[in-house]
DNA sequence: GTATCCCTTTGATATTTGTCAATGCAACCA
DNA sequence: TGGTTGCATTGACAAATATCAAAGGGATAC
């Protein structure tokens, strides 16, 4: 399965493409940091290069054998699981500063398909020699370490979100994270534009495109939310901040 | 907030519980999988020690400081999270030879709640040393980011099943899931005794109590399992594994 | 040994979300 | 620039699950 190889081959490394670590902007959101001058040259080093992506294209599908991780350097992807039967659920949305492909570390093959959503570009980190160097720099190892329970917490939220929440909140919840990301990333926290489409965010918050639309179409009716399309902007980030709060807060 | 220091104090490490990981039955499916005699011993010396738990003791609590991660030797655990509006989800159920604690080691405190549902025993690996070694023996580090990296596919497959199942399909995952667990450490895969509650299921499921308790007698109905109380007995194996099917092959 | 408490089961009803269907909007391609 | 196509919105209705309520069963503690 997954033969899909001239698709594979197409978005060849870049040669040239390549910054360095130091160089980079992303350094503090990225696995350089905490890093040394020194390290960081070290680890420069190893970046295999950057490679970069057309809307829609894959960075790995499942099945892919794993060799690598990936930071994105500039873009927007999406993750998600097939399942043999059909079933296809959105793991996570990535942004600038973010490490991909850790799934893949576990059986030596990608366990789900990374997709550009937008032009992007990442950084391609080979595994086996990001070992050999962790081993070597403490620092980088331990920050590994983080990177990886970072993207466990993570996933304890959204079975949080999937698990306990409605509608509306699961809709809330998603933008304040967006919103708290772009902010860390520089951009407005109020004002941005959605890279998924209804159907991507309802498959990432356990509902069907039609409930995310309604969701929407009822944060702006209540002035918390203005939206048009795929551009939003927050009007009332408290308000919805207010939203997360009811399971027992209900007294008034 | 977690002031709780009397109720952690009083499970100390107990001295002499210390089991070699080289003479422990579980090896293979622990830390020291794929490691030759002589790592497993240097990994002996790093473990420290072991500690046992009554039924409904905390392991350690989000909010801990981060020192160490577990390994379940015996028992049966549960870990779940608690946000301060009140939200309480179970984000999985731990049995021997898996290994608890690696939220904590991205902010260097635990971010959930771990609690022996039955009178259990777990050896402690203090973080930083087992880094140390880890850096050493290269086969040790990797097996470790295979186990982190593992964790994240489970996390993923808990997403997909709160994100795409319904009730009845969500209950036979879990039940089919420890059937396999049980499975691998010898036990039947057809018989077991469930060690947490209704409400800790649905909980893990994203279901209510009420739910989880309807399916399972549904399910008795049907002819697949054979359910009382906590002790199930799973009658039709692939009746249940063709519950998982439907999203499109509900053509007849 | 017995009483208590918690867990589980089951029923009736309410709420939420999904499904189906139609229409509108926007971007993209030719 | 006009048509096409994919995405988004909205409505009416159906299905799934939650909520509320009551009663039974087991385990545990005293």
């Amino acid at each position: 399965m997954h033969a899909n190889v001239k698709q594979n081959v197409v978005p060849l490394i870049t040669p040239g493409l390549k910054v360095a670590c130091s160089q980079c902007n992303l350094r503090e959101l990225c696995l350089p940091f905490g890093l040394s001058d020194n390290d960081m040259s070290r680890l420069d080093h190893l970046i295999g290069g950057g490679r970069k992506l057309k809307r829609g294209q894959h960075l790995y599908r499942a099945g892919d054998r794993f060799e690598s991780i990936f930071a994105v350097r500039a873009g927007f992807f999406k993750t998600d699981v097939l399942t043999e039967d059909g079933r296809d659920q959105v793991t996570g949305f990535q942004m600038a500063g973010e490490i991909l492909g850790m799934d893949g570390i576990s059986t030596e093959a990608h366990t789900c398909n990374a997709v550009a959503l937008e032009d992007s570009e990442v950084c391609l980190i080979p595994f086996v020699e990001l070992e050999m160097l962790s081993s070597e720099i403490h620092s980088l190892q331990h920050h590994l370490h983080k990177v990886m329970s970072r993207e466990i917490v993570r996933d304890h939220g959204v079975m949080m979100l999937l698990g306990t929440m409605r509608a509306e909140e699961r809709l809330a919840a998603f933008l304040l994270n967006l919103s708290q990301r772009f902010s860390a990333r520089g951009y407005s926290p109020a004002e941005f534009h959605l890279r998924m489409t209804r159907e991507e965010i309802g498959s990432y918050l356990g509902l069907k495109l039609e409930t995310v639309s309604r969701a929407f179409s009822r944060f702006q009716e209540e002035g918390l939310i203005s939206v048009q399309q795929k551009h939003v902007r927050i009007v009332d980030i408290p308000g919805l901040k207010a939203l997360l709060a009811p399971p027992d807060g209900r007294i008034g």
